[in-house]
RNA sequence: GGGGAGGUUCCCGAGUGGUCAAAGGGAUCAGACUGUAAAUCUGCCGGCGAAGCCUUCGGAGGUUCAAAUCCUCCCCUCCCCA
């Protein structure tokens, strides 16, 4: 029981740290009936949850299926302060609203992959903010500032000469009490955690607990192939997403990347993960099927498998017949343009929200990306004489029904 | 406390009085080829119904016919010394 357990929690780690002492925790949370506490912490500024976050989700969701006890920790305190000096953008304080705001936006979100009646939902500011100085001077004295400049990115920065502010010397002091606080057995987290996850570990074990074993998740890369999947580099797939977004998105990453995301964005079977890369690799299995499946998986964890199945037939009626989708936005000329008797097709690309600007509708127009009921348009001046309706396409893939 | 370097359009980065809406690269976007793969090639890449004009080079003033470029003050970042 508890190998096939660990085989299943081991599963896309990076690491896990020690993992005797994993084994252990296991063992003894079976023989004594008494599950797991397994942390992990989400920063409370960012609460669109995309499917990097998912990664670490869905080994959330491992833990609760084996009936661990999940905690859902939103670091809300940390959020309130801010950061200013942030290595890149200057982290925005967050006011108590927005944090609750926050919070239910993500409720929305994890809930689609996390097990709602056993997840266990916290703030860090219920602990924190009742911290006096004394509190926090305790906490500083239990670290020094060698170990803390084991980091790598603390002691890269401090090479080249960048700054360092004491605040973020005390984010991963947080970071580690909020384990204290929960009594934490596991704390999962992505691999650039590491460091703050270690510093939980060790402050456990200041304060006299048990210290708590540490998994790293990989950080799944992004659409581009080359960095981590966020949001800010626009390289991300939202679970919000309508499912033919998602379902696009995932045909269009690199061949290359297709088996990082099966083993980290599926709960398919290694070995059959294995069969269809070695049916691949003979030629028995056209790479984009292969791709085809991971997105149904992957779309279909989010909505159904239904509905996964509508989007790539969707798909397919898109790009590979070129064909209009099934469903797809309706803009109405709004009244004050009818009386003109004819609708400029760069200000109806603008209204309809196709494009952002009369300069950036007259580059697509140029570029050749813009077509009405299947005909391309290259004259920029081309009007519509009102009134019309037909379908506007820009690019391959967007497309806005006009009616009267 | 003293001395020095720098802040340029989404990002990196050139530009030190007019020829600058600002080189070059990257990203995005659009097109070709394809499997919405990779690689490659092409175009575009501040705003204006596009003539010309308007707004942009950390902020505020100033010099000049003309300022990203010169001057003054301010804000911010970094380096070296103490």
């Amino acid at each position: 029981m508890i190998k096939n357990d660990i085989e299943m929690l081991k599963r896309g780690t990076e690491e896990i740290i020690p993992f005797d002492e994993f084994e252990k925790k296991l063992e003894r949370s079976e023989r004594e009936n008494k599950p797991l506490i397994v942390k992990a912490g989400f920063d409370p500024t960012a609460p669109d949850i995309h499917l990097g976050h998912t990664v670490l989700l869905r080994k959330m969701k491992h833990f609760q299926d084996m009936g661990h006890s999940v905690v859902f920790l939103i670091g809300d305190f940390t959020g309130m302060i801010g950061d200013p000096s942030g290595k890149s953008e200057t982290r925005k304080r967050l006011t108590r609203e927005e944090v609750l705001e926050n919070a239910e936006t993500y409720k929305k979100q994890f809930f689609k992959i996390l097990d709602k009646d056993k997840t266990i939902i916290e703030f860090n500011s219920r602990w924190c903010s009742i911290m006096n100085f004394s509190d926090v001077l305790e906490l500083t004295a239990k670290y020094n500032v060698a170990r803390m400049m084991e980091r790598d990115d603390f002691s890269n920065r401090f090479k080249n000469g960048k700054s360092i502010s004491i605040l973020e010397f005390m984010y991963p002091l947080i970071q580690g009490y909020d384990s204290v606080a929960l009594k934490a057995d596991v704390e999962l987290g992505g691999t650039d955690q590491k460091f703050n996850l270690l510093v939980g570990r060790d402050l456990q074990k200041e304060y006299g607990q048990e210290s708590q074993v540490i998994i790293t998740m990989p950080l799944l890369v992004g659409l581009d192939g080359i960095q981590k999947m966020s949001k800010s580099l626009n390289n991300y797939i939202g679970i919000d997403e309508p499912p033919q977004e998602i379902f696009g998105k995932v045909m269009s990453i690199s061949d290359r990347l297709m088996f990082n995301y099966y083993e980290l964005a599926t709960d398919i079977p290694m070995d059959e993960i294995k069969t269809i890369k070695k049916e691949m690799k003979s030629g028995k299995l056209h790479p984009r099927d292969a791709k085809v499946k991971l997105a149904k998986e992957i779309c279909a964890q989010f909505y159904s498998r239904e509905i996964a199945e509508k989007a790539e037939s969707e798909f397919n009626k898109i790009f590979v017949k070129k064909d209009e989708p099934d469903d797809m936005p309706e803009f109405r000329l709004p009244d004050k343009e009818k009386d003109n008797g004819k609708m400029w097709i760069i200000k109806l690309l603008v209204l309809c929200g196709m494009a952002k600007s009369n300069g950036e509708a007259r580059r697509l127009i140029k570029g050749g990306g813009v077509s009405f009921n299947g005909d391309r348009i290259v004259d920029e001046d081309h009007e519509f004489t009102i009134p019309f309706e037909g379908v506007l396409k820009v690019g391959k893939r967007r497309f806005v029904r006009i009616i009267k």
